[in-house]
DNA sequence: ACCCAGGGTCATA
DNA sequence: TATGACCATGGG
């Protein structure tokens, strides 16, 4: 994934411009991010099987909970038996299979050589390593890929999804690596801005474009009375 | 008593 | 390719 052209899109699709408007936008409403809410990359990576389908909230326990037992670590979560792994991460709901996907990742992480092994892979390849885990899918890798590696990658989850396809700018129901292609080819590689992008649709997502009831007047897109006049 | 939450795998057609 | 079942906790 490098740096593309720009192909104009006006009326209702995606656009470079319409992007970094949204970015200002949300950003004037939200706030700075700083994301990933984690203090290692490594716990990125956890964090980022953690939160499969689950609330945030559940997952800061489980890992206060590996904290407390000294198993933020890939060498000890592989040493410790998978009943007592599961036990730690029980907030995060789903515990006895992501107590196996942490393991599984974990073996692969030790494998490639830790973090510093992995960083050696080109961007296409460390996404393709990374989805080489059992338990590991797009999303999951494309957080590890964008914030414990900070390769310009383009996150899809179901906030991003619900968002632009409430402004009218995807249809919703695209497979991911499509979606993220339409995406990415409208976007700069811009670590930065896509760090901040998709912390700002979760951020989005949470507070304010909820599933119901369905938003009205959101100048995200004419239906959503909370965030003021301008439409981004 | 519902619905939702920062998904992914597997079996099946 | 595309559904459906399954995984499981905690908050609103």
């Amino acid at each position: 994934m490098t740096a593309r052209g720009r192909p104009k899109k006006r009326g209702g699709g995606l656009s470079g411009g319409r992007f970094h408007h949204l970015l200002a936008s949300l950003r004037g409403h939200h706030g700075p991010q700083h994301w990933w809410p984690a203090e290692t990359p490594f716990e990125v990576m956890v964090g980022a099987v953690l939160t499969q389908n689950t609330a945030w909230t559940n997952v800061e326990r489980a890992i206060a909970n590996l904290r407390a037992r000294r198993l933020l670590d890939a060498e000890a979560i592989l040493a410790v038996p998978a009943e007592e792994l599961a036990d730690a991460i029980r907030p995060s709901g789903y515990f006895n299979i992501k107590a196996q996907r942490l393991r599984n990742l974990c073996a692969a992480y030790v494998e490639e050589g830790g973090h510093s092994g992995l960083a050696r892979l080109d961007t296409a390849a460390l996404r393709d390593r990374l989805l080489a885990v059992n338990g590991v899918g797009p999303e999951t890798a494309d957080d590890i890929v964008l914030y414990a590696f900070s390769r310009p990658v383009f996150v899809i989850d179901a906030y991003t999804r619900r968002i632009l396809s409430r402004l009218g700018w995807i249809g919703g129901d695209e497979p991911y690596d499509e979606l993220q292609g339409m995406v990415e080819s409208v976007l700069t590689d811009d670590v930065g801005a896509l760090n901040e992008l998709h912390a700002l649709f979760v951020a989005h997502g949470k507070e304010i474009c909820r599933p119901r009831p369905r938003c009205e007047g959101c100048p995200l897109h004419t239906d959503c009375p909370q965030l003021g006049a301008e439409p981004y």
